[in-house]
RNA sequence: GGGCCCUUCGUCUAUCGGUUAGGACAUCAGAUUUUCAAUCUGGGAAGAGGGGUUCGACUCCCCUAGGGCCUGCCA
């Protein structure tokens, strides 16, 4: 048992708990990121509990994407994963003491006794009772038997929330929670109370769907004489209709948003601003994020996903990328969309990408921006590039050819002063070919500004391309 | 039904009794221009409603409305 100095005292540690039961959502996500960003403020310790008690879906695949997610995230916990369920036998034990101080008791009542009792209490506007509290389990002829917290009557629990404030329950509204099931298994709110405070949690920040819960499960600290941490309820995140989050919004699942070409850096910069905010900082670095932070400026209302703004800090965070990190970004994910890719791949990526980055939202997007470069002589012209060709333009374009040829210096700024200056010798302003050089250049494909297309290709490729489509539209 | 939480521009937020209610994203207009984007300049845009308290309220209190959560042998 750790040692009873009360959370206050003792250096932060915070966790995050989810269940293993499908994919990890971005709520989860931003829940271990404000866990994280508390922790590592006072240079405490950011745990992580696998909530697994439900057997029934809980899989090993479900763990697997937990701890992906928080690895893409960059929110590593500081020590291995406890598993809730492997703590079972502890748990009970901690019931046999709370029954054997009269804290609990065993409830012998059938599924159609409680959904009765059920109806009644909900009739009388009270919380449920089992008859059992007080019968005498003698009588229970071996029946099969729960066991629940034996609750208070009278009085009330108060939970001082760090972003809520002071919340009061009156006990009888909280019922006699299930403690042990019939099969054996430990519950949810028995299990965290033991595991948090076995864990020496200081501070439980989590979703502000347990508020309610937090009152329950005081009263269980408060019977096993636990030291109560300390709470702090985050709003919940909802969709940009205001409805709660769900696969009507798109993406919940951490892994789409990796997959949609987020970067980790920009959802950690995103979703710390989604429900907080240090004043008027919008951009800000983990280091930033982690002096500033506190759980009590966060924003009671919950927040809405607010996909412009994601991509627009994202776009932030791709400007600041290194080029090869980004163009292995955009391998993969060209490679997930079945894409063929030119044996020298890396190679075009590497000169493109560092002259279109600026404009992508995200990877996908930025693959797309690169795909000119990605195209493999000779490219075919379609109808539309072709009619671009008139002998007018191709006449032009010969020439510029001849013009680019004694070019030595390939560099944007370079090569459009050369540009401006062959249509100032042509008399012609750039619109005259500007088109046509861009189809024949990209193959259609989108593509960045003339000077940057033409710089990105290089020299080789570039005159290859217009050689190719000269003889092609003869 | 009962309990609890929440409510500032379209969105995320600042304000912690005295501000022309600020910023960011989005949007609109203009500039630039070889496509798209980017970039630059400028504009519009908010305290849910009603009562109090106070010299003074977005800020404190109450009511109403709307949204959310809990009320499981799910977590």
């Amino acid at each position: 048992m750790p040692a009873a100095a009360p959370p206050s005292e003792r250096s932060v540690v915070t966790r995050i708990a989810p269940s293993p039961t499908g994919s990890m959502h971005i709520g989860t996500a931003r829940v271990a990121l404000f866990n994280w960003l508390y922790a590592k403020h006072f240079g405490g310790t950011f745990l992580l509990r696998i909530e697994d008690t439900d057997r029934e879906r809980s899989t090993a695949g479900a763990v697997q994407v937990i701890f992906d997610g928080l690895q893409w995230l960059g929110l590593q916990p500081d020590a291995p994963a406890v598993f809730q369920y492997a703590r079972a036998d502890r748990h009970r034990e901690v019931v046999e003491a709370m029954l054997r101080r009269g804290a609990a008791y065993r409830c012998y009542m059938t599924v159609e006794d409680l959904a009765a009792e059920r109806e009644r209490a909900r009739a009388d506007g009270r919380a449920i009772r089992s008859p059992w509290r007080d019968r005498d389990p003698a009588e229970s002829e071996n029946r099969p038997f729960v066991v629940r917290f034996k609750g208070h009557l009278e009085g009330e629990t108060v939970v001082n929330d760090l972003v809520k404030g002071t919340v009061a329950f009156r006990n009888k509204e909280l019922d006699d929670l299930v403690l042990i099931r019939s099969d054996g298994s430990p519950t949810y709110n028995l299990a965290v109370v033991v595991d948090d405070h076995d864990m020496g949690i200081t501070h439980v920040i989590r979703g502000d769907d347990h508020l309610n819960n937090t009152a329950r499960q005081t009263l269980i600290y408060q019977a096993m004489g636990f030291a109560l941490p300390e709470f702090g309820h985050l709003p919940m995140i909802h969709g940009e209709d205001g409805a709660k989050l769900s696969k009507r919004h798109g993406a919940q699942a951490v892994s789409e948003f990796s997959d949609m070409g987020y970067l980790p850096e920009a959802m950690r910069n995103y979703l710390a601003r989604l429900g907080w905010g240090h004043g008027d900082d919008e951009l800000f670095t983990d280091a930033q994020a982690i002096e500033w932070f506190d759980v009590r400026d966060v924003v009671r209302a919950p927040a809405r996903l607010d996909w412009a703004k994601l991509a627009h800090i994202n776009n932030h965070y791709i400007r600041l990328a290194d080029v090869p990190r980004l163009c292995d970004l955009v391998i993969d994910n060209l490679r997930r969309q079945d894409m063929e890719l030119p044996a020298d791949t890396k190679t075009r990526l590497l000169a493109a990408i560092p002259l279109v980055k600026d404009g992508a939202k995200t990877i996908v997007e930025l693959g797309e921006l690169c795909q000119f470069v990605l195209k493999q002589r000779p490219i075919t012209l379609d109808e539309k590039c072709r009619s671009l060709l008139t002998e007018e333009t191709r006449n032009l374009l010969t020439r510029l050819m001849d013009w680019l040829s004694k070019q030595d210096v390939w560099t944007p700024t370079a090569l459009l002063e050369s540009l401006r200056e062959f249509a100032k010798a042509e008399g012609v302003g750039l619109g005259k070919f500007g088109a046509a050089l861009r189809a024949v250049l990209s193959g259609g494909a989108s593509a960045p500004d003339l000077a940057s297309a033409l710089c990105a290709l290089g020299s080789d490729e570039s005159l290859a391309r217009l050689e190719d489509a000269l003889s092609q539209v003869r």
